[in-house]
DNA sequence: TACAACATTAGAGTATAGTCTATACTTGCA
DNA sequence: TGCAAGTATAGACTATACTCTAATGTTGTA
């Protein structure tokens, strides 16, 4: 598919997707037989990494967090012990991310009882 | 006390507590005894506050956020229902990322089993 | 075949959140 | 008194993550 298919697909502007690009997240083919232009395609395998971006992206994870995941994911390069240590890095960061948000949980929790009890 | 110890005491460096004086986050009195100087002077609580900046920061809050439950906190202008408003808001959102953070959590866990099962 | 829609690249612009430099004045201590 | 350390303001610079514009070429359809 081309890159109007794959932002329809995902719900990411073309523009951002060809950042995207840019920044080695996804990758496009060429097609050789073609040579009157040099337009990219794309593979489903794109499409999942776009939603994987989407989705990192929108728990706080940095476009070079979400390269090394992915890179622990689809890169064929890394050892399986390699992989794990960037997974297992990954799953204490997100816990260590829960366990601050819910002491902030806990504080507004707080703030809302003083808040009530200040005032009545 | 002034900037350089509130620096000391939160470990926020000297720019930026005053990018965060500019951006409205805090304020320093000016002290209107002393003529020969236009120094600002901080209290405990803008210890506490900037202690706040630093935890709400640290999970993702963007500083608009972070000035938002400020007055929630400690803006004597907004009546109780605005303050309960913002900070339900708040407690939601901080719901919502914990969700978030807890499927990717089920995610990289699932890609860590595929990692071993694939190649052993 | 005209022309709208789509593709590419290069590069400029924006928003957020700092971070640093320059300049100039003030304070505290040996 | 000298001078290092501290303070203020203005503005330049950086990094991240887009977002948009311009220029130019390609494709598909009425």
């Amino acid at each position: 598919m081309l890159i109007n298919e794959l932002s329809k697909r995902t719900g990411i502007t073309v523009h951002t997707i060809r950042f995207y690009e840019k920044s080695g997240l996804i990758k496009g083919k060429r097609d050789e037989k073609v040579k009157s232009n040099n337009y990219f395609h794309y593979d489903e395998e794109t499409v999942e990494k776009l939603e994987l971006v989407r989705d990192a992206k929108s728990i706080g994870f940095t476009i070079s967090e979400i390269s090394q995941l992915m890179d622990a994911w689809y890169n064929n390069k890394m050892s399986i012990a390699q992989k794990l240590k960037v997974l297992d890095e990954k799953l204490l960061s997100i816990e260590e991310r829960i366990k601050q948000l819910k002491e902030m949980k806990k504080m507004i929790s707080q703030f809302k009882k003083d808040v009530i009890t200040d005032n009545c």
